[in-house]
DNA sequence: CTGTTAGCGCATTCAT
DNA sequence: ATGAATGCGCTAACAG
């Protein structure tokens, strides 16, 4: 009935009498550090590899004494996004600090590249590992890889930079996200003929840019029966998108479908539900907030593509730790979804 | 700039000083044990929320010694998806002897209630924890009730036993689910009319009665102009499903759409396949696998909606961890979302 | 290049 | 009802 067996639960002293050398040598092997014979060397991994044995981590925590520190840089302002972030932060404190780990908020300009540059070199040498919201630039690129040069462990979070050489990305596959609102325009729209509409916060954003992209590329390649209208760019502000779509909706009353590619949904929703044109569009946005959450309950929109803030945060916690700690990380689990929220499946 | 500030990482013994009592003292008050003088316990539980101190887990888990035995019972067959899951915890082997945690698969037929109920009887005492795929019966009931009265904590996984006394259940909410799926079907067949073929496992299996009832539900108040024909039960079988629904396709050449409510769904894909039906009707089945993956490439499949295995093998894990420890679950993070997967958002 | 040793913070006897 | 003392398995500093 049984199947795994229980392990015996060896030791490092264990493993030290089996390879025939003290402790202390197979702590130096464990950690790849100098000083010891690489005779010497495998003949310890190999014991180690041969009973299957991993060190106590509780052990190891606890004998390095040392608090590890982590920086998570993040945008200034009323993002509510990363908001959420912030407050599942805030949610791991308990969990956090029972693992003597601490997580401070940096919160700067993120928009502007030297801005970041400037904010991440001052971390340099502070904290074990930092977490950034980047801007794909190269001031930026070059002060992630200063940071890494340092030792400090660096994974970029929502916004990659992926020319850097930065640890890991936590985050979503923007194209991938983009395509799936393509496919999803494309099959809810059914069968009747029209113009569809886009507007995005900014092409230079690299996350918008690459939604943009895919969204485009299934649309031409599986829905090319329907009329893309040239992509607007509403700076993610409720304002200026409600008057952007207020204006494009008057023009063109056979808009069949509204892709939202980043914030600003609220400005998008209004100037949709003003025009009594909600039920008729089919409205797709990126993320789940109190708001958006409404617009799904109600009908005004109908799908929301988002990413799991929450699941970020500690992803992103999780990833840095592995990393102080030269674990292997477990890929699956730190691999963020494109998740598509429709009013039956809400969290 | 920097937003939250470092704590001072107490310790017990600060904990004491600063309570005037011993260390011992406030470890009896720090888990509830008896011995101590009413008065004593609330001048140290003050200290301890004054300093918002949580005590290190590692120390914790080191002082205790002795390892955390766990046990997964797990259908016995070949469903896949449960694969899945055993492969999940196959994967976190090296996580788990790292903290000296023990996972035992016990293989039972979980669908006679009277195996399954003697299976968990056999394991009262020997675990600190129990993850189960629990059919929904009294005798289950009972059993699982005598495992948590014998203070081993009880998840039930996948499946649940709601009117057990289950520390926790790991699964998604399968009337949600349902109505997903009723969600999905309306709004991808566009404003064809046509029938809608269902097929179950069994309606005696609750997660499936449970997508039946939240399918119905969706399809009755908002697309009742679809025509939902009987549903079939192919017990989760290929063969059976295949040709249950081949008969149904020659029978019906108006169907425009098929929900899938269990398994079997390589054997629904055949009968659609050689019917030559596969672009037309709208098909939405259940989980990920290899197989669904294919079908959703080809096109045959439009939506899988599935439970992510990895994340609840992990999430029963973690809360049968947190149980023993007595510690908060994070409620948010063992959440098991429901997923819609489509070909753009394969993960 | 290798070994010895003193804690890390807590749980758990055993005394008082 | 309370306190003192021991050791969990590992890291790091030091000694050879």
């Amino acid at each position: 009935m049984a199947v795994e067996t229980v392990s015996a639960a060896l030791t490092l002293k264990d493993i030290a009498r089996e390879a025939g050398v003290s402790l202390a040598t197979v702590d130096r092997v464990l950690h790849n550090r100098p000083g010891v014979r690489p005779d010497t060397v495998r003949r310890v991994q190999e014991t180690i590899a041969r009973n299957a044995f991993h060190p106590h981590v509780a052990a190891a925590e606890l004998a390095r004494g040392r608090a590890r520190r982590f920086a998570f840089v993040m945008p200034t302002g009323a993002n509510p996004f990363m908001q959420q972030i912030e407050a599942y932060l805030g949610e791991m404190s308990a969990w956090l600090s029972a693992r003597r780990l601490s997580v401070e908020l940096i919160n700067t300009d993120v928009f502007d590249p030297s801005v970041l540059a400037a904010s991440l070199e001052t971390l340099s040498g502070d904290y074990d590992g930092v977490a950034v919201v980047a801007l794909d630039h190269p001031g930026v690129r070059a002060a992630i890889n200063d940071l890494v040069d340092a030792g400090t462990k660096v994974v970029t979070l929502v916004s990659d930079v992926p020319s850097s050489r930065r640890h890991h990305y936590v985050g979503i596959d923007n194209i991938a996200a983009g395509r799936t609102a393509g496919a999803l325009v494309g099959r809810l729209v059914g069968e009747k003929p029209g113009k569809v509409a886009i507007i995005a916060g900014s092409q230079g954003l690299r996350d918008h840019a690459e939604r943009i992209f895919g969204f485009n590329q299934v649309m031409a390649s599986e829905f090319s029966r329907l009329d893309i209208l040239p992509l607007l760019e509403g700076r993610d502000d409720d304002d200026r998108s409600e008057q952007l779509i207020s204006r494009l909706l008057d023009k063109h009353p056979d808009i069949i479908s509204l892709y939202n590619v980043g914030a600003g949904t609220q400005g998008v929703a209004k100037a949709l539900t003003e025009a009594g044109r909600e039920k008729q569009i089919v409205f797709i946005a990126h993320d789940l907030t109190a708001m958006t959450r409404r617009l799904l309950l109600q009908g005004t929109l109908d799908v929301a593509i988002s990413q799991n803030p929450g699941h970020e945060a500690r992803a992103a916690v999780r990833v840095l730790l592995s990393l102080a700690r030269n674990e292997p990380i477990l890929s699956e689990q730190e691999n963020i979804r494109i998740d598509i929220l429709m009013r039956d499946n809400l969290p």
